[in-house]
DNA sequence: AATACACCCAACCGCATCCTA
DNA sequence: GTAGGATGCGGTTGGGTGTAT
């Protein structure tokens, strides 16, 4: 579909607004209100085209707008919605009142993204130290038994205490996937709880479940564990029987058996009986933080 | 005081989606 | 059902400002 570009006409003005523009735009919204953000220019005055005069009038000059610094409250709120909406600027701002999804947008760049990094890298080297420390101590009882080991069979089997060396180096690598350099992920902590695979945590919102369909869902949840200790606990112990158990009490999984089917690309027709048989679609709305 | 660098944020751009004729 | 305009949204950028050297 081909589209008018927008601004198209020379002479339109660009750039940062005047306080004179802005009375403009704020005395003809007062009066008529919006309406047709494309004619406002024109019928207001002014030279601009319809689309910075509604970027303009959202994202400043709205008189409900909250100026100023973010609370804790609201960064800290912030955080909780990105972890489960990822980039949905405009669904997270609907949650914080006053705020727009630019400003939103522009403090998860500057701030919060930088202080989860740091967070993480902090909580990382806390988890390697204390990964460190009990391999050392399990490298330390390893090295006695082969010190009791090379007293007792002396210098004949000292091949095999290279290889218990190498093998310990080997064991000494990061339990976790590899560091992604992307950023932190969107949909990964928002069903990391999968110790908790009850109908309660099955109430996952639609968007939720469209970004499971993704093909991408999963190598991200893996990707991304660095993210969240939870998911290298829960994903990393796949074959843990006991969480292969929990899985198959999922609900998930009994549609699955109801169904006869152990696969999950059944096609639509699987996902449409899960969302019908999940319920009402109340149950897939964002929870209450 | 001058310069370089980093950070912040308002605004732009282009794509996606909605709406309507 | 389709085309095309209007609007919404998210990514990106550029200029202003603060800070370090």
């Amino acid at each position: 579909m081909v589209r008018a570009p927008c601004c198209e006409k020379m002479g339109l003005k660009k750039g940062p607004w005047t306080s004179e523009e802005d009375q403009i735009l704020i005395n003809y919204i007062q009066r008529h209100g919006h309406g047709n953000w494309r004619a406002l220019p024109k019928l207001a005055g002014l030279l601009r085209c319809g689309k910075s005069c509604r970027l303009r009038w959202t994202n400043y000059l709205r008189p409900d707008i909250k100026r100023g610094n973010f609370s804790p409250e609201e960064e800290e709120t912030i955080i909780k919605l990105h972890e489960m909406l990822g980039n949905r600027w405009s669904t997270i701002a609907s949650r914080l009142p006053g705020r727009t999804d630019n400003e939103i947008k522009n403090v998860w760049h500057t701030h919060l993204k930088k202080r989860l990094r740091h967070n993480h890298n902090t909580e990382e080297t806390k988890r390697r130290r204390s990964t460190a420390n009990i391999i050392s101590k399990q490298n330390q009882e390893a090295k006695k038994e082969e010190d009791s080991t090379m007293i007792n069979y002396n210098n004949n089997f000292s091949s095999n205490v290279i290889k218990t060396k190498s093998e310990s180096i080997e064991y000494n690598r990061p339990v976790s996937p590899p560091q992604s350099s992307s950023e932190i992920s969107s949909v990964t902590t928002g069903t990391t709880d999968s110790n908790n695979n009850n109908n309660d945590d099955f109430s996952m919102n639609v968007e939720n479940f469209s970004e499971i369909m993704d093909e991408n869902f999963w190598s991200e949840v893996l990707s991304s564990a660095e993210n969240s200790d939870e998911v290298v606990n829960d994903f990393s112990a796949m074959g843990n029987v006991e969480q292969e158990l929990q899985f198959l009490n999922s609900p998930i999984a009994s549609m699955e058996l109801v169904h006869g089917s152990n696969s999950y690309d059944s096609g639509m027709d699987f996902w449409y009986n899960i969302f019908t048989r999940a319920g009402e679609t109340s149950e897939f709305l964002l929870p209450d933080l």
